[in-house]
RNA sequence: AGCGAGGUAGGGUAGCCUGGAGUACCCGUCGGGCUCAUAACCCGAAGACCGGAGGUCCAAAUCCUCCCCUCGCUACCA
């Protein structure tokens, strides 16, 4: 049995996560500590808000509400989604809380004192209408090499050519549209990658082999391979941790350091005194869901940051990187209420309808694409067609001939069965997630050919007449009964409802184990069978056209 | 522009590290079977110059070089 943290990427708590995030971390890490839990591991899996960020700021500033309102309101709705989509975190928290700020300190501190910050002057750019310091961002303006006009300060849509804030022709605020910028000296505390290189890229060789995406490893490698260079851990804004110098009352620490470290404030919220076993304890494995867009904070300026302070806190065991979900035809929208997201999409379909087609798609080593047609395809022909047909078949046939049905049934010891079980338990242990939730539907396919093979319903109606028949069809019951028995199982880390509803025909009425597979079971027809899985109708497909 | 990843039947994927006949899976299409089940299920078939061009090799989807396309990163977007 093996210690395992989880964590999946911190949503940003100053708008609703869409798809395309929540398959990007947040579902495959719940689908794999459920996994983890079920065969009965010391897992928790923590997850939050990241409400620090100048986005966050600005959202508020929109809204007129102060930032820590808006990101607890946020917080709040966050949380509750997730809920609806059966996503159970040991912990979900938020990153501007006390256990938190305690964590970034005791870290920011060591890492003063080992000498791994370094400051430096630099000019920034500075609104003299919002009284603020611009990123580079929000400054827009005409591009110095191609002259159109919507460049930003850190790059030209147009041209893409990299730009630094200072080169933009008649620069203006972002926020507020005026051209009353003016650059000020500034000083900031940078994190000196550079001085610990050798040790990230020591750590990323030798780690890397535990499951690491080709995509996490190499960018990783190859940008230490270049040369760290020292990257800035404070922002002139006044939104977050206040940075705990003199000298630097107008700052604050970085939203990526508040966050990173946010999953270890996290845990601490979690539990006071438990969190240490987990983060300082160099037996625990952690295993880190992100999205490819934020790999390397993960795996060179979170360990860069962990091994700089010497406190022992634990580095990431396993990289899980997503690639991206994309849809050419349907809107998935970052802004409130607008476009497909985790609010409007669940109010088309339930959870269990979600989190099986979206880990069905799950982008694990390439972009994959997300249409009407890819869900309705998945939900109907594997979900409704193979898999729920399949339960609803053998759990009817059985129904009506109770009589040829054992008491107690022995697992099943077709070797086929065997194999597809093992297929998704070295998926899940390989965190090939795409592998195991094909390995579920290997094993509906296969109990739907037994049957066709087999044809019980007509051995049923020569049992009473012929022994043998009898004899045979009991057989074939209960080898029938036990795969839908373990389909049920299999099922759990990604549709915990229909799960719960398939195990209900078996007397179950817990959380599945993976020891249970092996269990006698002893089935429950007494009620009619409803299928656990329905296609998409009509309306609902006509509700998803909305965001086309 | 530099770096990283991806490009495989009509659609979606696996295979690539460690070369062995384009090998496999799902959807769709076509043909057959079944009638237990939610018009569901099963079997079979057709369908691919494996992004392009070179190279290495007895043999290349797989290894090497160059090119094209898509996505990500490039250190103040987070």
């Amino acid at each position: 049995m093996g210690r395992y943290l989880i964590t999946a990427a911190l949503p940003y708590s100053y708008s609703v996560p869409h798809l395309g995030n929540f398959v990007g971390s947040v579902l495959p890490a719940d689908v794999y500590h459920k996994y983890l839990k079920m065969r009965g591991d010391d897992a928790i899996y923590v997850c939050g808000s990241d409400q620090h960020g100048t986005p966050t700021e600005l959202a508020a500033i929109k809204a007129g509400v102060a930032p820590e309102v808006l990101a607890d309101e946020m917080h709040e709705k966050i949380k509750k989604l997730f809920e609806k989509y059966e996503c159970t975190f040991t912990y979900y928290g938020k990153t501007n809380t006390p256990e938190n700020k305690g964590v970034v300190y005791s870290i920011f501190n060591e890492l003063y004192n080992n000498g791994y910050l370094l400051e430096r002057e630099d000019m920034q750019a500075y609104c003299n209408v919002d009284e603020r310091f611009l990123t580079d961002r929000l400054i827009e303006g005409t591009c110095p090499y191609c002259h159109k006009r919507n460049a930003r300060g850190d790059q030209c849509d147009n041209c893409g050519r990299l730009l630094e804030p200072a080169q933009i022709k008649d620069p203006f605020c972002a926020i507020c549209g005026k051209s009353e910028i003016r650059f000020v000296k500034t000083k900031n505390l940078a994190l000196e990658l550079n001085k610990l290189q050798g040790d990230i890229a020591k750590f990323i060789k030798k780690t890397s082999k535990n499951n690491w995406s080709k995509d996490a490893v190499n960018k990783s490698l190859s940008m230490i391979k270049e040369g760290l260079k020292p990257r800035d851990i404070t922002r002139n804004m006044k939104w977050g941790f206040p940075v705990p110098l003199v000298g630097y009352e107008n700052s604050v620490i970085y939203v990526w350091i508040t966050g990173l470290i946010g999953y270890i404030g996290i845990t601490k919220q979690w539990d006071s005194k438990r969190w240490r076993d987990y983060w300082q304890n160099e037996h625990t494995q952690l295993i880190q869901f992100l999205g490819k867009d934020n790999t390397i904070f993960h795996t060179i300026i979170w360990p860069g940051m962990a091994m700089g302070s010497r406190l022992g806190f634990i580095l990431p065991h396993t990289i899980k990187e997503s690639q991206f979900l994309v849809s050419k035809t349907l809107k998935f929208s970052k802004s409130h209420g607008v476009g497909l997201n985790m609010k409007t999409a669940i109010e088309i379909l339930g959870a269990d309808y979600w989190r099986f087609s979206l880990m069905y798609m799950y982008p694990e080593n390439a972009d994959s694409e997300f249409s009407e047609r890819a869900l309705v395809e998945t939900v109907n022909t594997i979900m409704n067609d193979k898999i729920g047909n399949l339960a609803q078949r053998v759990l009817k046939l059985s129904k009506s001939n109770r009589s040829l049905i054992e008491e107690e049934i022995p697992s099943t010891k077709d070797p086929k069965v065997r194999r597809i079980i093992k297929e998704y338990e070295a998926a899940f242990d390989k965190l090939q997630l795409k592998k195991a939730i094909g390995a579920v539907v290997k094993l509906a396919e296969l109990g739907n050919s037994i049957m066709s093979d087999r044809e019980p319903w007509v051995l049923a109606k020569n049992a009473k007449s012929d022994a043998k028949a009898e004899r045979q069809v009991r057989e074939i019951f209960s080898e029938l009964l036990s795969i839908t028995y373990q389909l049920g199982i299999l099922l759990y880390p990604f549709t915990p409802r229909a799960s719960a509803e398939l195990l209900s025909y078996f007397g179950i009425r817990s959380e599945p184990t993976s020891a249970m597979l092996n269990d006698k079971i002893r089935p429950k027809l007494d009620s009619d069978p409803k299928p656990i899985f329905q296609k998409i109708t009509d309306k609902e497909t006509e509700s998803l056209r909305k965001y086309s």
